[in-house]
DNA sequence: CGGCGGATTGAAACGTGTTTCAATTGCTCG
DNA sequence: CGAGCAATTGAAACACGTTTCAATCCGCCG
């Protein structure tokens, strides 16, 4: 991302942990990024595109973080937990920028859906690492279907989670949860087609 | 709900049907209800708050059409995804509608939190019987701690499969696809701890 | 009937997201 | 250097959610 459009987020992360979404004021967030309000909208097309924006530096934040340091239970239930214990302290450490980020991913603007959809990608991807766990020397294998499968439901469960926390349904603690209780009932899973879901080390 | 109000909510949902999320002015809806201004806000807090009134009454709607005829398959997996395979085509008939709903109850604003806690409670219920079918006799014993759990999550999966839905990530068999497949992963668990859970017309 | 009190009305005003545009700047290429 | 051109700026304007308020209406009580 170019400087000034970095600068630009960044303004908008620091009054969105401030006071959340309407604490974004644009005319604000130009101001701090010192660029006039044509510029910002230039490079993003409405508030909620920069939101998104933010969401992708947060994002790959939590990618650099898990790449140097992933989780490393023994079985999948409990690293893909650790996992989600992970990032939801992560976000909810910044409550009021983690809602601003809910309701901008969930906003439904069609201009918005590539950015959505990487952001389900990104995510994707850091659960089914958690999954195999760090000694997948098999990395680029392509997950299974089970596997694929999983992952997505948890996603959305997290993410189900996540939304309802932001509309004050329940604590942080309860997103983890919710998305360990889903996690157990579909990784506890012992029946003969679980192909070895449990098993210490194993693979998903 | 009081006849005024119930007009109000029915000309948002006309304008929501229309034009989505921002068809919904606030003046037009007041001007259709034959209302004024401060009449609507007098009524609702905000235009979310209106929305979720507007989505209270789609549930009731719901809820009326699942007691005239539940699902009625054999398992709890197929009840459960003729379930949301009803519900899901209902809202998608009306996209735009759906579109703002989904929008409304992800806004996150805290003076929502009793509608959208409201809300889930409701689909809860609607997933539980569900789950356990019509015949259920004992339909006022509480319901397990696994049949709970097992709702919540299909609620979650399959809010955020509708979320995605709106953001145009996939389309509405998309939502019942993945909600299908959580469902399964949850209830083909034949382990030994599952309670028959496959069982024919067995109960959750 | 007369008056009281809460609800409703109509209209104006404000804040903020978004658009627009002429003037300026800054960079690249000849 | 100087022309050309895209990006940036500053400022104004517009749309719509939200607030405010005085005037009016309506139902009820004495």
């Amino acid at each position: 991302m170019e400087e000034r459009s970095r600068r630009i987020v960044k303004a908008a992360i620091e009054l969105a942990e401030r006071g959340g979404f309407e604490a974004v004021r644009l005319r604000d967030v130009a101001a701090h990024a010192e660029v006039a309000l044509g510029t910002l909208y230039r490079r993003f097309r409405s508030k909620e595109d920069l939101l998104l924006a933010a969401l992708e530096l947060q994002v790959a934040e939590q990618e650099r973080r898990f790449r140097a340091s992933p989780p490393v239970a023994d079985t999948p239930l409990e690293r893909v937990t650790e996992f989600f214990e992970r990032i939801t302290r992560e976000m909810c450490a910044r409550p009021n920028l983690a809602r601003a980020l809910v309701r901008a991913v969930a906003s439904g603007a069609p201009e918005l859906t590539l950015k959505v959809s990487t952001f389900h990608t990104r995510m994707e991807d850091l659960i089914s690492a958690a999954l195999r766990g760090e000694q997948g020397r098999d990395r680029d294998t392509p997950p299974s279907e089970r596997e694929r499968r999983l992952g997505y439901s948890l996603l959305l469960v997290w993410f189900a989670a996540l939304t309802g926390w932001a509309s004050g349904l329940h604590d942080p603690s309860g997103i983890v949860r919710h998305t360990r209780v889903a996690a157990e009932m579909m990784l506890e899973a012992g029946g003969p087609g679980a192909e070895r879901a449990c098993a210490g080390t194993g693979s998903v």
